[in-house]
DNA sequence: GTCATGTAGTTTCCTAGTCAACAAACGGAG
DNA sequence: CTCCGTTTGTTGACTAGGAAACTACATGAC
């Protein structure tokens, strides 16, 4: 309850206004890689792959903060597509490393591309100082909380 | 790609960060709600029968930015939880009218507290200057998208 | 009045996650 | 070496939402 004796508006949270400019910005981003062929996470899939090279499924469940099911259906799906490639894991038999294609590698920068378009398009409204605040700002609410996963879902 | 002929970072990208928090923020907000037996969508759907009153689901879709199916089954569980009712419109035979129940109205302001605190916990590490900048920011981008459904999803 | 068109809500099928149960393999204690 | 707890990845049951088909009703043309 605030002075008036109502409850606070719902736009009246900071986090409400972020979760609205959010999912706009990934929304817009998906619309953009409906004609690839390729889904946000599959994305960031193959972006943390390109980052990191090759990388077992536990360690990317923990980078994108899925779980190893949700990591492990994507992958299938990847797979399927040819864009990644899962070998086993010669140093531990339980373990596998999933790891770009050749095709997968050529189409990063592609949609690389698309990803930083959609930034751009999707900031353009704000001015230079603006954006460097809100980089600066969200910079540090994700230090603050020691946010440090790729976010997807 | 940029200068170095690399393509430009994951973390270069402001979506990325916003993305980030606002999971972090709604994560957190789904945690707290869990002791209420109410999910993120459905304290959604309260509050906005709260401030704007009874609703039609087709309004309550359009407000929510969810699909009508999705309103229709979220509002089964709201009444199947009997904090909202669901009747018939005596003006339009094909209408419904969705409405906080009396346990719904008692519920709201216990939520909206969560939702207060949520906010609070989550924007804590902020000066009173960079809130502002924050929330100016947010609004400025909404407003340049022309945003103005309840982010929900 | 009748019919065509449009609209409201529900329902079905699909997708993409979680969670929990599981089998295989690792690795340390004895 | 063997055993037991732990870790890895997969699978199945479940959940929440979107897209589109469907039903029932409304409304305007005639």
């Amino acid at each position: 309850m605030n002075a008036n004796g109502a409850v606070s508006r719902l736009t009246d949270h900071l986090g409400y206004w972020m979760r609205m400019v959010s999912n706009h910005v990934s929304f817009a981003f998906a619309r953009r890689l409906e004609g690839k062929e390729v889904t946000v996470a599959e994305w960031v899939m193959m972006r943390e792959l390109q980052d990191a090279g090759p990388l077992a499924p536990n360690r990317l469940a923990g980078r994108m903060g899925m779980t190893r099911g949700a990591i492990s259906k994507l992958a299938d799906r990847l797979v399927a597509k040819a864009l990644v490639t899962r070998d086993d894991d010669p140093a531990d038999g339980r373990a596998h490393v999933l790891a770009l294609s050749e095709a997968g590698s050529l189409l990063v920068p592609d949609l690389a591309r698309l990803a930083d378009e959609n930034d751009e398009a999707a900031f353009a409204c704000l001015t230079a100082e603006e954006r460097a605040q809100l980089d600066r700002i969200l910079r540090k609410i994700a230090g603050a909380h020691g946010l440090k996963s790729s976010p997807t879902g």
